[in-house]
DNA sequence: CGTCTTCTTGATACGATTCAAGACGGGTGG
DNA sequence: CCACCCGTCTTGAATCGTATCAAGAAGACG
């Protein structure tokens, strides 16, 4: 829709890399389009064979499997600043759909403009491959949690990671964030059904580490969290590891 | 050691992905040095600072990483053809160490290396990436296994996806591999206790699509154990998606 | 032959799912 | 403004699944 207005896409990148100036330009000239998808609705259906990358610029997104049986699995959460499919760039068939968690923003570009791009400066190559790196190291920590993880545990990790991911980390501190999943959501990714969902949830509470009433979430105390959650951010690869 | 003899390394890269001539060029001229871990080994330790990747000649292994309470899980299996820690490349500090599950060959060879391939032919860098994507999908697909499939059509599962990355798969025909992993080892990769695993495998058993003893597997009936497990090979890319 | 690891079995306790139903809250139409 | 409706959250009770504990059998190895 409107190329010239590139900021919203930088911006929402630059939370979570460090872009050098370059990087900078060659993305801020990338050719995009802006798509809307409601609340509950797929951003892309499983099966599909893309040939354009999302980023998400607002709202969450989960990526999930249908199971024969009906039931479904959320493989990961997405947040602004996270490419849903860039892995579709490298592997032609997606084995999962997108799910439009609340209303999404989307910005869309098309595969050759990013294949382009990355030929035009490595650098760029890097920064997809250093997304699709981290987007597996989190589904690696998740299959932690759900192989070792008790349910009050494995939300709570959740609670940290996803904290980590929206805002920037300051530890010890108290952090407030908006996470607006339901409980049946919130079933489907830890591997719960809902009404276990909803005690792990109580007895989460309870610990009185976390508040978490609708969309808001409140962290207490976020080094006891992530001490009783066994969270340990070095997957996430974020800033504060400049070594 | 012996980089005048690359033909192992590109003998088992070949049995993955299609190369083209001026890429087994590339990869036939890396320098790598030949490594050999012992079963139950380390070969890469948790928290490493890689600045090389592996390559898996010969042998399994297994991503496993630690909680404070002395569980561990693991994550994913490495078959030979396999890099272990390809993302590596990528990410400064690796979120999980990788152990020898028997004796295991490995080719290592520097990032500098693999990085001056990438710069020099980009066809290398998308090899990266795409191995480094299959990976994720591979973790994905475990994801939902743990999640939402009781104890035998998850480890049904992973017999046939094991089956298909050891050998080519041909459907509806019967299959015999090498699986040399203990009930310990799948205890700790399908989130279960050992004694759960072995009962689970019993049932496996009786269902008469599997038989199993010791490092052996044999699969009566892919067919019937895919649709049992729900096993679906999109996720692998394998050769035959050539759309 | 003995020792160690791996595999197998039984019994018990705990955890999670399921079924069923009610409470709450936000949105819509009367 | 109220009544209603629908999605979401919450609760209780019964059933099933899984972990745990403990011990024995079967192989592998020296």
């Amino acid at each position: 829709m409107d190329s010239e207005i590139p900021a919203p896409l930088l911006a929402v990148l630059e939370r979570r890399e460090m872009l050098t100036q370059p990087v900078r330009a060659a993305l801020g000239s990338l050719p995009w389009r802006l798509q809307v998808v409601g609340d509950g609705r797929e951003i892309i259906p499983e099966g599909f064979r893309p040939t354009e990358v999302c980023l998400l610029l607002d709202g969450m997104a989960a990526d999930m499997r249908y199971l024969a049986s009906g039931d479904r699995q959320i493989t990961t959460l997405h947040v602004p600043g996270d490419f849903v499919d860039l892995h579709g760039l490298f592997v032609k068939v997606l084995d999962h759909g997108v799910l439009a968690l609340t209303d999404c923003q989307i910005a869309v570009v098309r595969h050759e403009d990013v294949r382009r791009a990355m030929l035009d400066d490595p650098a760029i190559a890097d920064l997809v491959s250093t997304m699709i790196a981290r987007g597996a190291a989190i589904q690696r920590t998740w299959i932690v949690c759900m192989g070792r993880k008790d349910p009050v545990r494995r939300i709570g990790h959740l609670v940290c990671e996803m904290s980590a991911r929206v805002l920037a980390p300051r530890h010890g501190q108290g952090h407030r964030f908006e996470f607006p999943i339901t409980q049946a959501e919130l079933a489907d990714l830890a591997g719960l059904s809902v009404v276990h969902t909803n005690r792990a949830l109580q007895e989460l509470r309870a610990t009185g580490l976390v508040a978490w009433q609708g969309a808001n979430v409140v962290i207490h105390n976020w080094t006891s969290l992530a001490t009783f959650a066994g969270f340990d951010p070095t997957y996430l690869g974020l800033v504060q590891d400049a070594g």
